[in-house]
This record gives C-alpha cells, structure tokens and sequence, in this order.
DNA sequence: CGATAAACGAGACGGTACGTCCGGTCTTGTC
DNA sequence: GACAAGACCGGACGTACCGTCTCGTTTATCG
C-alpha cells in the first residue's frame, strides 16, 4: 500500500528538516509516489504530517501510565518518561511539527486533539480517578486540570525552544500538583 | 515612518488570514511599500510578523500584576485576565500566529522568548518571590516552575483549539498551583 | 461493440472541444468503458483520433467522384462538394484535429495518408488519367501535381483559418488548372 | 532580455523536439528563466511557439521575389527557394509546428496569419499584380488564388509527411499555373 | 538654492513549491 | 475471463510567493 510509504517518507522527511522545510514533491519522491496519490487521501500537508506522526509510529500510541498504587510516584515516572522523549531531537522535531500543524489548520488540530491530545488525557483522568476514589486525592480534586497543567507545562517548555524540561521539571510539577506552594504551616497557624 | 505601515498592515493581515496564509506581497501591498523597504530591516516572514505581535500593539507589552498582599488573589486576577483575552478571537489568532512563527524560526523562536515570554515569566517570578519573602508561600517553593505551569496550562488549552480557558480555569490553576491536590488529611494523619 | 462506443465518442468530443481538449478519461467516460479497453486497441490518443474520423463516419469514405465525360465539370463538382463540407463547423474542426493529429505524430501521418489522403489522390489521378486519355487533358499534363494542387488549395485555405474556400474559389481553382493564367494570347502572338 | 532567451530557447528546443514534445518547463530551464517570466508575456505556449517562429530568426522575414520581368522564371525561383527551405529538417519542424500551433490556437492562427502568411501573400500577389499589368498575366487573372495554389500545394506536401516536396514539384506548379493542363489544341480546334 | 545621494515604490526576475490534470499502465472486483 | 472502474506513476501545467535585483522618483543633506 503507497499510504505506508508515504507516511513513512513524511516522517521521515520531518524529523530531517523540519515541518516547514517539508514539501509534498518531497514526500512523493522519497515514497515513490506520484503527487497525485498523496492529495487523493490527504487535503493538505498538514494533514499528512498529523498522520504521520500518529501512525508512522513517530509518536508510540501511548505511554503506559504505571499504577503501583502511589500516585505520585506514578505520575512522577510517567512525566519523566515523556520529558526524556520530548528532549530528543527527534522528540522535540515532532512536538514542533504537530504545533505547527494545528496552528495552521483547524481541521488537523481536531483530528490530533481525538487522536493524540485526548487519549492522553483520558489516560491521566483514569489514573487520577482512581487515586482519588483511593483516597490519595483530595475528594474535590479538579482532575482534568491537573492532567492540563501536566501536559501544558511540559509542552510550554518544549514550545519556548529555550532549555527542553528536565527529569527535575517533571519532579517539581508533580509534587508541586499534589502538595501546593502554599506556606501550609503558616496558614495552619492562623 | 513607513516600518509603523508596514507592522501595521502585518498586524492586520495577521489577525484577518493567520500565519500561514500571510505573504510578504500582501503586507507591502497594505502598507503602500515596496518588498525592499521590507526586507531592509527584516530578515523575513517569521521576524515581520514577530515584531508586529510585540509592537503592533496586539499584545500590550505587560499585563500589570497587581499587589495586593494576598498573593493568590493577585495571580487569581492576572491570570483570568489574561485568559479573558486569549478568549477572544483576535487573542487566539495572536498565539496561534506567535506559536507557528515559533516552530517556523529558531530566531524568531528567540526573539519573541526575550520580549514576550520571559518578561511574562519574569514579572510572575518577582511577585512570586515578593510573596515567598512574606511567607505567603513555602520556602522551598520552586518559582520558576510555577511560572511555567501558570503560562503553559492556559497555552496549553487554546493550542487544543478544544474549549479556550474559562475564568473558572484560571481559578483552579492557582488554586492548585497553592494548595496541591494530595489529600492532605490522609497525611496529616499517618 | 464498444470499439464503435469509442470511436463514437471520440468523434463527439473531437468536434464539441478539438484536439487539444480532448482526452482519454473523457472518451472513455462517455463511451461507459475502460481506459483499458482503448489502449487494448489503438496505441495512443492520436490513433483513436485517426480512426474516429476515418470510421466513425465524421469523414465519409469518399465523395464520389462523378464522370459524365466532362473533366472540368465534373472536378469543379467535386472540389464544390468537399468545399461545402469544410466550411462546415464540423468540417473545420475535422480537417484542424487530423492536421494536430498527423504534426503530433509520425505514425498517426502514415494511417492518415494511407487511408484518407492517398484514396482521394488515387480517386482524382484515376479520373484525370481518364480524362487525359480521352484527350480532354494534354498528353504531358502533371496528374499527380494537379491532384496535390487542388486538395492543397482548398488545405490552405482551412487551415489559415480566416475566409474558409468557397465554391468561388472551388471553380477558379479548377478554371486555372485547366487554363492557367499566362496571357495566352500575347504567347500566341509571339 | 530575457525575452530574446526564451525565444531563442524556444527555437531550438522546437527544432529538437517538435512542438508536442516541447514544454514550458524546458523553455523556462534552457533559457534561465523564471517560467513566471514566460507566462508574463505569452498566454500559452502556441503563443510562445508563435513569436519564436518569427522573431527568433527561424522563418526569415521574407524570401525576396526577384523582378527580371519574366514572372514565371521569377515565380519558379521564388518557389524552388523555399522548396528548399522546407525540404531541411529545420524547415520541416517549422511547418509543422506552425501549423499544430494555429490547430491549437485560434489566436495565434491569427497571429501568425498577420505576420506570416499575409506577408507571403502580399508579396505574391504584389508581383504578379505587376506581370498582369505587364502584359504577362491574362487580363482577367485571378491573382489571389494563384498565391493560395502556390503556397497551398507546397504546404501539401510537407503536411502529409510522404515525400517532401522537390524543385521538380515547384516547376511543374508554376508551369501548371501558367499555362494550364487543358488540351489546348483539341479545345482550339474546336 | 541647487546638486547629490540615500531611501523608497514599483515591480521584473530566477526559483521553488503548490495543487491540478492527463497519458498510459496495472489492479481489483463484478458479471 | 472479459471488462468497468479507477488507483497509480510520472510529468507538465499555470499560479503563488519568496527573496534579490534593477529602475526611476521623491526626499533630505550638504556645498
């Protein structure tokens, strides 16, 4: 099937030049296709990225979410491995490549948001649920938020192209989610 | 002075077609320039159009951050602020123009870090640290991190293109971002 | 037979868009058959043209040639006859797409000639060969160039494509072949 | 000028190829040029093949008709010369391609009509408007179709691709249009 | 005040990529 | 097993922009 090799060529051709140095003549030449091929399956350049990078096995569907009933701990090794992708080259290639994609079309942004941004999501909101029917978490805990702010901050530092986050950063986001920065002891004091 | 026509016409076509449909033909068309006058002083698409974002007056320069003593209340206010106007359609075109134009150029990348990220970052870490030396937050509080997580969680949700931040987002990042999630009674007890 | 449905369809399209216009998905489309089933028979587009205009009755096979003993009579019939067909829209674009067809392609030129060109040719040298015996011709008269001169004539005047030949210029024609225009009685008077 | 480079590129790639065979790409590349360069000045690539024709040095203007004040001996050598014009390779191609263009294009069948054809014609019966004035021509001597007989049988013969027409073939026209094929002493006679 | 040059608008230019079209070949599924 | 349907490769089309490069024509400075 000529939809494989061109997935694969586009990926290929992303994480080495990047998505705007990327062209469709490119992608038919590299997967041996005619131009012709690609447009019957893809609207635009954006789209074909957005499938490469979700089935051109760019970015691996999912990364398990442990559960060894520490919640912290769980997360804490969930968004370490993720920050260890991300600060890869061909991590951080693809991070800016989908950003650029959605950026520039609604309809692609759509189709990573079902495909790559929600499952994850959805990952992280079972993973909480769970701990908070465990008790681990607060009863009130606003779960999606959490899984926003997991997400959004890693990505924000990938996005900001200045130092690519550290295990450390995953570290300090986790406890800062669970335990707060609040001066606990003095407000205890009042 | 023809380089405010020229930022301004960038401005406008940015806000009407969005990044990637914005030509350097069309900004010197709308500015009544020529395309020389244009590359005197840019060096191209991505540097325009980063400059018009900071001095077409689409983002001003610093949304101020109040300082009322309470530091939660104070972030509380900025940060709905802020999502009130990444709410509204010309915002949203703004960060999507900015985020593309930053997977796009490595420079521009930097540039738009140096005068719009990181005085953002560095406005919260000076009132954050204002608010750690009155004891409003943990001594150990990891200001740099909470910045980030302030900034990518909104960034975050308007990239998705999904829901765009609501008032009530903003609450619950920072009250997440002070109080944690841990269930806090369960610990206290052990 | 869907040979006929082809040649039929070709012969359609060939007068409603020309040569150029014309294509092999249309052909195809408006034959309900396969590109396949064309290519099995004819070797390119120029050769399905060939033959829709030699078979598919937009040319018929031959105008008679009438003898009633009288050879400038009966070639001025002649060459009216087909001046009345050419002067057609049909006609026109007949002679204009066979003459694409036969610069096109050199194969296409030989078919051409051999079964439309060459019969007419034969058809007039056999009549003027007629002629000439009977004494209406003069013994040494140039039948093949007489031939080429009347069919290039009334060519030329189509392919020009300003006044198409009328059956004026069919007679004169005909007359200064027969007659010639030197001043035949000054000649004579020498 | 990069105008004289395209229709020097034109030319030769005209001559090479043919006029099918000949692409806007290859004009563009052999010429230097930019293909938005062509297509600013010519509408399609008849036109091109057109003004190549003509200014590109490969018809010159005119093949003058001498003026000995015997038309006939004038006619023959005006004919024989471009009778070997038209017998070389390069004159072939010219013809050809001059004459799928005008199929083509109604436009530049009108172009070229103006300033080609027309010329040539002018140029014809300018002269034997003289012959007839001279005494040479009957009085009633219709100068306009002789021209088309003249060119039109010519033409003929290179359209149909057999054998190109000979010095012989010019003879025969020129002394067919003079002196007619009709039996002069039969009719006489008579 | 008039010469001289810098900055400018206009837009042609060589190029690269676009998205479309079509020729001719190869594959699939139906009748 | 023949055939319609149409995917496929290749390659040309005509268009859109890029960033560079002349061209006159204002402006603005200086002699």
């Amino acid at each position: 099937m000529s939809r494989l090799a061109i997935l694969g060529a586009a990926r290929d051709l992303l994480l080495e030049r990047g998505y705007e140095r990327l062209t469709i003549d490119a992608i038919a030449a590299r997967a041996g296709v005619g131009k012709q091929t690609i447009y019957r399956w893809w609207a635009s350049k954006s789209a074909v990225v957005a499938d490469a990078a979700l089935e051109g096995d760019l970015a691996p569907p999912l990364v398990p979410l442990p559960d060894t009933g520490d919640i912290e701990t769980d997360l804490g090794d969930w968004l370490r491995a993720w920050t260890e992708r991300l600060t890869t080259a061909e991590g951080t290639s693809l991070i800016l490549a989908l950003t650029a994609a959605t950026a520039d079309d609604r309809a692609v942004a759509d189709t990573l948001y079902d495909r790559f941004t929600q499952p994850h999501e959805q990952l992280l909101r079972d993973r909480l649920e769970l701990a908070r029917v465990a008790g681990q978490l607060a009863p009130d805990a606003p779960v999606p938020t959490i899984a926003g702010v997991l997400i959004g901050s890693m990505l924000y530092r990938v996005l900001s192209r200045q130092a690519p986050p550290t295990a450390d950063d995953a570290n300090l986001v986790v406890r800062l989610v669970f335990n707060g920065s609040g001066n606990r002891s003095r407000r205890t004091g009042v």
